[in-house]
DNA sequence: AGAGGATGTCGCC
DNA sequence: TGGCGACCCTCCTC
């Protein structure tokens, strides 16, 4: 085709100029002014062909409309009016002054008091009330960076766990299936064994009896269970033995729990059915149960902790449901918890077992006092923004497992606030008991969301996975009082592309530690060194100048 | 610096 | 029930 005929085939564009003459400053607009628009001449032929519009007036990106515009202004985003709130999900307001967003109390929506008292919450008050303490200690929060490994993984990080015995030691899996080990007291000592799954490790567990091995879950549709110190995994179960059928036949697993007194690994799939593996034998028992509806994924298992007959499963059917492991069939489950979308987890409280914490996508973390009453609404909902699903891993709140209370937990948040010009996305420990944002955490130099979180099982030590890499962070207190105001060192070992392009440039001799670089940016990859202790400016959440307009 | 791609859920037909 | 487009405060690579 020549340009001529081209041309002639080409449709008619018509130009959309704003009207009222806005107090056009440094916009964008400029750019436009000079271009040769394509005329709307010689309209032959084109009868077909509808006509192009460019307007040049000022559209919403989320709504299309005119007259407003959404999207960051700096580091504060904007929400399009027309929508519902993207937090609350209630309209008639946006993010920016939706009640929850600025209360402490982050929108607690209580259930109302039951009169109704079964006999299991007499069973309750008897048996356990007793050992659940009354008086809540005060929190201990991990709010400051101790040390990062940054770009362990080479795809995003999906799960963390830490290691049973080894107070130092966190394992981390990503989506492409590979398994991190990290001693973060030795900050530079790592292993990545490559070749433990083929996609994301979604869920990983230490055998009770070994505490040098461990299973994984992983969208391949296999349990593996590998030796840390050999790092060869040994395949337990594999869904997709005939490899890649389409994608409604490829089998993946999601949800993993051990009930180490029954020796059993049990996972769940992503078309409903759970799958029960002997641990002694490594051979699956009985034929796969349904247990969410089917054709859904179900996303996480949680074996109670006192309770050994009890386990507690998620799903994308909108339920978390309660079974008795001695007898488990399809729709015969002791209990369905509602949520009105995706439910990403559900976790028992970690001491008596008799709480239940869930995280769903409609943007509420919802708690069940006694899982002995009625279950059929929780006793709280606390809004809370987590709803993204897609190109990050799910957002979970999790218990703190040292809370004698049980009422702690952690969860990333999504939406970002305004920390003195940065968008950064913090860390809450919410009270679950109330619902109070206990705190919220930051660091300046983690400007990535932090959907991973896990708490450590004895110290007062929090995880993170934010991207590709990790943050292990220590209650400020503890660590050693910083030499200049507001600036604290921390140890970072950087890794992979930048590990690489350092060693051509032969900074490898360089020694790992005491490398102070002050001011650095660890985004301003130009500036980075491997194994450096870099000074930073320290952010903490009470100083914050959040700017509320 | 900016475009493009990977990616999961949901509602509509 | 299945296909498809919309969602839309990501993050990485080229």
């Amino acid at each position: 085709m020549n340009r001529r005929s081209r041309r002639v085939l080409f449709p008619r564009v018509a130009i959309e100029v704003e009207s009222e003459t806005e107090e056009s400053s440094e916009d964008e607009e400029e750019d436009h002014e000079e271009e040769p628009l394509t005329p709307p001449t010689q309209p032959v032929n084109n009868k077909k062909k509808a006509p192009i519009t460019i307007s040049l007036k000022r559209v919403c990106k989320v709504c299309k409309g005119t007259g407003h515009e959404a999207g960051f202004k700096g580091a504060t985003y904007i929400d399009c009016p027309k929508k519902p709130c993207f937090l609350c999900k209630q309209p008639g307001h946006t993010t920016m002054n939706c009640p929850h967003r600025v209360a402490t109390e982050h929108g607690v929506v209580p259930a109302h008091r039951r009169e109704f008292r079964g006999s299991l919450d007499y069973l309750f008050e008897r048996q356990l009330r007793a050992n659940v303490p009354m008086i809540k200690p005060g929190f201990v929060i991990p709010d400051q960076v101790d040390c990062a490994i940054i770009r362990l993984h080479s795809r995003r990080v999906t799960s963390l766990e830490f290691h049973p015995t080894n107070n130092s030691i966190l394992l981390s899996g990503d989506k492409k299936g590979q398994l991190g080990i990290w001693d973060y007291n030795k900050v530079y000592e790592k292993t990545v064994y490559g070749s433990i799954h083929s996609c994301i490790l979604n869920s990983m567990k230490f055998n009770p009896v070994n505490d040098g091995s461990l299973y994984t879950a992983s969208s391949d549709g296999t349990i593996c269970y590998t030796d840390l110190e050999i790092g060869t995994p040994n395949l337990l179960m594999n869904l997709n033995p005939d490899g890649w059928n389409g994608p409604a036949n490829w089998r993946m697993l999601y949800g993993m729990d051990i009930s180490s007194s029954k020796s059993l690994v049990l996972v769940a799939d992503n078309f409903g059915f759970l799958y029960l593996v002997d641990m002694r034998s490594n051979k699956r028992i009985r034929e796969p149960v349904l247990i969410h509806k089917k054709g859904t994924k179900v996303v996480g298992l949680h074996c109670n902790p006192l309770q050994p007959e009890l386990l507690l499963s998620c799903g994308n059917d909108h339920f978390a449901r309660l079974w008795d492991l001695r007898r488990i069939d399809a729709g015969d489950s002791l209990g369905n918890l509602p949520h009105s979308r995706v439910v990403n987890s559900a976790y028992f409280s970690p001491l008596t077992g008799t709480k239940i914490l869930t995280t769903s996508q409609d943007n509420r973390i919802r708690v069940w006092d006694s899982i002995f009453g009625n279950i059929e609404s929780p006793s709280r909902e606390i809004i809370h923004s987590h709803d993204f699903n897609r190109h990050l891993t799910c957002f979970r709140a999790e218990w703190d497992p040292k809370d004698p209370s049980e009422s702690l937990a952690v969860i990333g948040r999504y939406i970002s606030e305004n920390y003195d010009g940065v968008a950064l996305h913090p860390i809450d420990f919410i009270d679950t008991s109330t619902g109070r944002l206990v705190a919220e955490v930051i660091e300046p130099n983690i400007k990535t969301i932090s959907p991973v979180n896990k708490l450590h099982p004895r110290d007062d030590v929090l995880a993170t996975g934010s991207s590709r890499s990790l943050f292990i962070w220590r209650p400020k207190e503890q660590l050693e009082p910083s030499e200049e105001q507001g600036e604290r060192n921390y140890r970072v070992s950087i890794c992979n592309k930048q590990e690489k392009k350092s060693k051509r440039a032969k900074l490898d001799d360089e020694s790992d530690e005491g490398d102070d670089v002050s001011g650095l940016d660890l985004n301003d990859k130009s500036k980075q060194k491997p194994g450096a202790c870099y000074k930073v400016l320290h952010c903490p959440p009470s100083s914050k100048s959040k700017s509320k307009k």
